[in-house]
DNA sequence: TCTGGTTTTAAATAGTATTTTTTTCTGTAA
DNA sequence: TTACAGAAAAAAATACTATTTAAAACCAGA
């Protein structure tokens, strides 16, 4: 059998599981059994232990024999999986998270242009500014536009050089969509491209201290406008 | 069968062939199919299929009918998973990774001490205040020294509020291992508990930007002390 | 307090299905 | 006859199903 939920059956299951469970589906019910999630989705053990053993590679959940599968407590959550993040992003969404998006970016994001600025690795400040020159070419073009924008953004943890920076590239890049659609619904407010330029000049010129303050500009000045939209 | 690499054979393959990977095993010879796996290992093809969908999971491999399966491109893996962040500990591991830890650390905890100097959750203060005094109360004894600084440090990820500060847990905890690692085999360095005790009051006092200065102050003396030692 | 039965996951085994690559065959044109 | 294109067949790997046995933990009843 071949679902539709994704590629393969196993992966099929993984995303509607764990999309069920980020949602709070089985916190009043509890886990079901292998055997009720088998006769649930139609599939066989063997498939459904795998898309099982996956989620608990992802800290959802914790099977132990004869107790069964229960679900993990939140702060044992990956939240930092891509999986995870997008499913967390795929259920409605409080206020809250806009602030520990933007909490986070503040503390990542002039930390990875310092480092880019510092680092001076040419290929990787090329991909910033071609991220630079998408938004300016599709400016008109709102969904090319929001995908330059992360590109941009995504590009500059690359040029950090440091692969930590570069694995919160989900986060990043959940957060910027995540804004935009704020910021869309409010009005017609568009990415700042002087300030983005900013932080390209300050990386290309090695100057540290710039590159940091440009990046916390535009994060404050986003910050600025999420709390003004949260405020209507 | 149960096997004594882990809780179950599952979770024993799979962080037998996680480190595996980590070290580049399979680098030459590319990842074995399931068949030669389970030869190999001694395991059935369900248990062995459970431990690579977990991997899959992290990023590390990727399968394909016909084609079998291949280790995914370093990018891809998900290094702030713990599992994989343990793997990576306990392979022979060169000077960068100081740096990308203290680069990390240097980013994420002078925020997350700020934000919790703004929160004043007075509980998870609490539990900074406990690492604190452990550490004083276990100075003389190295193991429990580490771990209790390990603790102060982790409980302001805690404090921050932030779930995704929280989840660098994992990260943080292995930097200062290693960091202390580095630190003792040069000479009998102890944390210095005024340093500490700083943020602390600062936190407790909702002093924002002492919390990030205080901070930021240990990192940079720890980043100094590792320069220092990797120069000897 | 033991003991045996029940439930649930853990693991093994055997086989079928599907996908994709590679090889082989075949027919046609030069 | 040879060369080549295209179709068909084979092969190799994972994907999936079905079934059975094992082990662990809980519970009820003696």
């Amino acid at each position: 059998m071949r679902s539709e939920l994704g590629v393969s059956l196993a992966y099929g299951l993984l995303a509607s599981l764990g999309q069920s469970i980020v949602t709070g589906e089985f916190e009043k019910t509890g886990f079901p059994t292998e055997a009720e999630l088998c006769a649930k989705f139609g599939a066989s053990r063997t498939v459904m232990r795998e898309a099982v053993k996956m989620l608990s590679a992802k800290g959802l959940i914790s099977s132990r024999q004869r107790q069964g599968t229960r679900v993990e407590p939140v702060d044992n959550w990956n939240l930092l999986d891509p999986d995870v993040l997008r499913w967390l992003m795929e259920r409605p969404y409080s206020n809250k998270i806009f602030l520990e998006f933007a909490q986070m970016r503040l503390a990542i994001e002039p930390a990875a242009a310092a480092l880019a600025a510092e680092l001076q690795d040419k290929r990787a400040i090329a991909g910033i500014r071609e991220g630079l020159q998408a938004m300016i070419d599709h400016a008109s073009q709102p969904d090319l536009a929001l995908q330059a924008d992360i590109d941009f953004h995504v590009a500059i943890l690359k040029a950090s050089g440091n692969p930590f920076f570069w694995r919160l590239k989900p986060l990043i890049t959940n957060a910027l969509h995540l804004s935009i659609q704020l910021t869309n619904t409010i009005s017609g407010h568009m990415a700042d491209i002087g300030a983005h330029e900013a932080i390209l000049i300050a990386i290309e010129k090695g100057n540290v201290p710039a590159a940091r303050q440009a990046s916390e500009n535009i994060l404050l000045e986003s910050l600025n406008f999420i709390e003004k939209a949260q405020a209507v």
